[in-house]
DNA sequence: CCCTGTGATACCCCACAGGTATCGCGCCGT
DNA sequence: ACGGCGCGATACCTGTGGGGTATCACAGGG
């Protein structure tokens, strides 16, 4: 009566993104007919219209728009449930226990090298996975189970859900071409870089999705690395960026870029013991 | 194959609760054998076993402890989903928008005045419903969204998992019998009102079991306050429990308690406008 | 020893999730 | 104006599996 089927709600989620109940059905990997009905059925069964059905597509009413908000955690918490009982069960079949730890690829490298080798240090210390996660996805990994405990950067990530304890905190730089004539500078503002016509920003992929704009899009960090040792583009990053510059890139400090926190992040409701260990030893770093 | 339905977390945690496949099925509303099949087909899907059957009952395994933890997680988010999903669809027909706030009965009622007071005042303000909520069940409440927020009380409630701000802090008192030779005293400390033989502390039911022990058993806060009354118990309470106290009842500050903080809290993702009307009117009291 | 309480098995049934075929209907192109 | 196309809804069929009843197997306790 009042409590949704994990099912349900993949179903509505798949239409709610894909606003299109064909390719959300192709997606689910079923037929549109059922999946047109499962929805209906929820609609009555929680006695509230989610879809505005226009005769040309879908739109979410404000209860559907709620309803993909709410669902998304729901189902994620389920295949989180699911993750972590698996594995729960695998890290205590005579193996050590295992825990995974998100990191944006590339970001905090040297703090996330002492982290590991302290932990590494410690009595019974847990095998630690790296799990590098796309941009700014740290979130979901720990929300759907496949990450124990990530390495988060405000403002960039929401710590909004999880516990967390805060490492450290740095300042922000430019990454320019070494020849531009900016790189030569003792430092710069935001205002600077942003907006200079041979420089452009950067696009980044967003759902697989370029924005408009002027600059190059990109899919990853290598490609705006290059880019921007070819001296197309400009790049803002944390001070913990100079790890990963080439010979042909200039780091230039930014004297009014908001600082940038890394933080340890894990599930709010977490009890495992070696998760515990692992961030007890990164507050002490 | 990854993502569990919430029928079967649903059916695991009646087992995983009741320890009992035939106490679980009365519960659940259904006979003992399809359930024990559901369970088992778990079990399979997951790959993993969750209870070791003892032929005299059954205990969890520490895989089944992870997934009665996780499933709790998720079976709330379900059926919070569908709560806000309905109630978003029932604050859009034409009434205005009505949050639900958690309170524990009787707690800060001064602060829970001044707040209501001062929201109201506020343009748009939305409708607040009091949910008065049983000892410390305010995160549940938040979590399988029979709440939009609430009042919680640190260290007595977790605020894991939500967003909060915090209100006020205050010492705490002893609640003693008028008459009680210790009522004359200005100040107490814990060690004085824990173990007098003569006012053994009350035992709070806890899912409907009374612990062990000398003291009274009760279930809520009038019973307390009427044994206190008879000269029977005594208790510890924030200080803003001033405002329920009898004639017959003496109030004492206690040195050496330690602080309670009274933050608002509400669920980590909301989006709620109102909601954030309210938290701003309440952290500008 | 039988009785009681436990979970597992055996067997049956029908409700419903899912498939295919088709419809109704705006929108497009020409 | 008209036929084709893309959309979601409807009609109808089928098979799986969730749920029921009856029963078993077995461990303790009087």
């Amino acid at each position: 009566m009042d409590t949704l089927e994990t099912r349900e709600l993949r179903y509505f989620l798949a239409v709610a993104e894909e606003l299109n109940f064909g390719r959300a059905a192709e997606r689910l990997g079923m037929a549109q007919p059922p999946l047109s009905r499962a929805i209906q059925q929820l609609e009555r069964r929680l006695g509230v219209p989610l879809l505005a059905r226009d005769r040309r597509g879908v739109a979410l009413t404000e209860a559907g728009e709620v309803l993909r908000h709410e669902g998304r955690v729901a189902v994620d918490a389920a295949t989180a449930a699911a993750r972590r009982t698996r594995r729960a069960a695998a890290g205590n079949d005579g193996s050590r226990t295992r825990l995974v730890l998100a990191v944006k690829a590339g970001d905090s490298h040297d703090l996330l090298r002492r982290l590991l080798g302290a932990y590494a240090a410690e009595p019974d210390a847990a095998e630690v996975e790296i799990l590098p996660s796309g941009t700014c996805e740290q979130g979901k990994m720990l929300r759907d189970g496949r990450a124990d405990v990530a390495l988060m950067h405000t403002p960039f990530n929401s710590l909004a859900g999880f516990d967390s304890e805060e490492l450290v905190t740095e300042g922000q730089i430019a990454v320019l071409p070494a020849r531009h004539p900016l790189a030569a500078r003792s430092h710069l503002t935001l205002a600077e870089v942003r907006d200079l016509p041979d420089l452009p920003l950067a696009r980044w992929a967003r759902d697989g999705v370029h924005p408009p704009g002027p600059g190059p899009a990109i899919t990853d960090q290598t490609q705006l690395a290059q880019l921007i040792a070819l001296g197309r583009t400009v790049a803002v990053y944390p001070d913990s960026a100079r790890a990963w510059l080439w010979t042909e890139h200039a780091a230039v400090p930014l004297t009014d870029a908001p600082p940038v926190v890394t933080h340890i992040a894990w599930p709010a409701h977490s009890r495992s013991l070696a998760l515990a260990a692992l961030v007890r030893t990164a507050t002490r770093l």
